[in-house]
RNA sequence: GGGGGCGUAGUUCAGUUGGUUAGAACGUCGCCCUGUCACGGCGAAGGUCGCGGGUUCGAGUCCCGUCGCUCCCGCCA
């Protein structure tokens, strides 16, 4: 017999019915019925129910065994009596009659149950988390993920990628997030920082005459935490493939998403290839965000013809001064309460808007609300058939600048959508967002800058940049969008020495800059690149979503919290002087805080 | 850096208009219980009400400050 077990907690069945067996885990859960005690043993394979009565030599073994004392026990399996099944357990038709049991590791009081479905605080659980982590649901997450990455490594094979390890090690990048830095020990004063994202390398790697690259790659990334942007790393399925156009990208990228989300979807509902695309500026209008979750049916439409010149004055003046006014259908809201209209007003206020003006289109047509009498029949005729309302629905308006009012219409999509109940959660919606703008004017400095990757080609090319007024010029840079979560951000490179300085050049920047910033990959290009392109879905935002969790560290075993401390670990942490010394560092450190 | 929410037993929470000894559940410990599977019953221990200051005859409760956690904005090429 094994030295810790011939079968897992999940394994046994009415079929090993008179067999000795010996299962190892942990101790779920107790029943102690003074002469007779039951104990779930429990593994990642599943639990498994013991019993011993108290006549048995190790009655007392069982009985002073703690929950999550990890056990061997060692006995017979027994089939249970019809009245005893439990149908809960996948091994609910047996129990294993407890002949021999020996404490493997001794479990002290527990700060948190690991059994039950108490919730704890986020502190609790990353503090414990190994303790967290053997908990039904996040034993599934994990797993779940483990399977994910798995699934997508194999398609990625069988589309022709090859995967490789880029350097943890590496320069720091001029352009994007704060980036974390390592000194040297042998360079006084230089330091490494970790990467970004593999971006310089995988174009690297195309460069090299590798055809299609892969890497499950760690990303790392000195910048604040969301819930969905766990602090410090995180993952993705960085990919590159050459001599591609962007259709190219597309059409070997789509299936691989799209099949991982069917194969773990648990049978919701996936859009089907080819996603539908859908442009920078039709996103922004259409959906007021970049990242549009297509769950949500209603669409933003812009009204400014309708309140141009009108009596509304305050709508009015703003459209004088370059203002837009957006428009937010609420289907079958003409019904609501007025104090559902006030407070969804309070809300645009706390959200930073002036006020959230409304149209409501009663039976005939019929206009009511504190703005309907201030707009002629004709215009209103215009913003009923421009968002496409009818009687019973009402309209929500959003005036400001181009930009703000495109946000803000977002939020109030979002807003009214869960107010009306109207999101169907139960899909997986993808699109493309497509045609970004290459550059855009820093709204503090007046600069021009670029918009998202330096390194993404032009549309146009060399010709767009001598030729075109540079805001008007798009890039082949897009993203992939999935429930209203950005899972990854992609381009065709640009892979011209001679149309790479020029885009910087138009961002400010001297050839010398440019060498300086991005020499190693410059010089690459030099001796012979092929055209390139890829993407980087998030692995950690995929399975978020497969799992249907909210916060990404549920699907991340050991994240760090909002702070950017790892509380089980206790990092980031102080250093010896002597280890501080060999890396020629000396801090200077901000006043103490007065107490 | 800014805004919102939360902070009471080991844990998750309740705690009325400011008023006697701050409660419940889970967990822990003890006793009882031979068919439970969220076992059950009886009992016990366990509290700097985050911390500091203030108002008041009296503060878990009101005020000010501060710290911690979390969500959001900024930030995230």
């Amino acid at each position: 017999m094994h030295r810790y077990r011939t079968h897992t907690c999940g394994a046994l069945r009415p079929d090993h019915a008179g067999q000795d067996a010996r299962i190892s885990g942990w101790v779920h859960r107790k029943r102690d019925h003074g002469h007779l005690l039951f104990v779930d043993l429990r593994d990642q394979h599943g639990v498994t129910q013991c019993v011993a009565d108290s006549s048995s030599a190790v009655f007392k073994i069982l009985d002073a065994a703690r929950p999550e004392t990890v056990l061997c026990i060692t006995g017979k399996v027994v089939p249970r009596s019809a009245e005893t099944v439990n149908d809960k357990l996948p091994t609910g038709r047996i129990e294993l009659v407890a002949k021999d049991a020996e404490v493997l590791s001794e479990a002290a009081v527990l700060p948190m149950q690991v059994a039950g479905e108490q919730e704890y605080s986020e502190e609790m659980r990353l503090t414990y988390r190994f303790l967290d982590l053997r908990r039904e649901k996040m034993q599934q997450n994990l797993l779940l993920r483990s399977a994910v990455i798995a699934s997508i490594r194999r398609r990625m094979w069988e589309a022709g990628f090859v995967e490789f390890q880029t350097p943890i090690l590496t320069a720091s990048s001029p352009e994007g997030a704060r980036d974390f830095l390592v000194p040297s020990r042998i360079h006084p004063g230089k330091f490494y920082a970790l990467p970004q994202a593999p971006q310089q390398f995988k174009q690297l790697l195309m460069t090299s005459g590798f055809d299609r690259y892969f890497q499950i790659a760690p990303c790392f990334r000195d910048e604040d935490s969301r819930a969905d942007r766990s602090p410090g790393e995180f993952y993705q399925l960085d990919f590159e493939m050459a001599f591609v156009t962007q259709d190219d990208v597309f059409n070997t990228i789509t299936p691989v998403l799209a099949g991982v989300f069917e194969e773990f979807g648990k049978g919701r509902p996936v859009t089907k290839a080819p996603f539908p695309r859908i442009t920078y500026a039709d996103a922004m209008l259409k959906y007021g965000s970049d990242k549009p979750d297509l769950r949500n049916p209603l669409l933003v439409s812009d009204v400014t013809k309708a309140f141009e010149g009108s009596d509304f004055n305050l709508f009015a003046k703003n459209i004088q001064k370059g203002a837009v006014v957006r428009a937010v259908p609420a289907p079958k809201s003409a019904e609501q309460p007025r104090s559902w209209f006030d407070k969804l007003n309070d809300w645009a206020r706390e959200n930073g808007a002036g006020g959230l003006g409304y149209v409501i289109f009663g039976e005939g047509m019929a206009a009511k609300g504190p703005i309907a009498s201030k707009l002629s029949p004709e215009r209103l005729k215009m913003i009923a058939e421009t968002v496409g309302v009818g009687p019973g629905d009402s309209v929500f308006f959003a005036c400001d600048q181009e930009e703000v009012a495109a946000k803000f219409s977002g939020l109030v999509r979002t807003k009214i959508c869960d107010e009306l109940g109207l999101l169907d959660k139960e899909k997986f919606m993808f699109c493309w967002i497509v045609d970004f703008p290459m550059f855009e004017r820093n709204k503090d400095t007046g600069q021009i800058e670029f918009s998202h990757n330096p390194f993404s080609m032009p549309q146009g090319g060399m010709e767009a940049l001598t030729t075109q007024d540079p805001l008007t010029i798009k890039a082949f840079q897009y993203d992939i969008v999935c429930n209203g979560v950005e899972l990854s951000s992609g381009a065709i490179r640009n892979h011209r020495p001679d149309i790479m300085y020029k885009a910087f050049e138009i961002a400010g920047y001297t050839q010398a800059d440019v060498e300086a910033r991005f020499g190693g990959m410059l010089n690459a290009f030099k001796f012979g690149a092929p055209p390139h392109g890829g993407s980087a879905p998030g692995i950690d935002r995929i399975v978020m979503l497969l799992a249907d969790e909210p916060n990404i560290r549920e699907v991340i075993c050991f994240p760090m919290n909002q702070q950017a401390m790892d509380l089980m670990m206790d990092a980031p942490a102080e250093l010896p002087p002597e280890k501080l010394r060999e890396l020629h560092i000396g801090l200077r450190l901000p006043p103490p805080r007065k107490d």
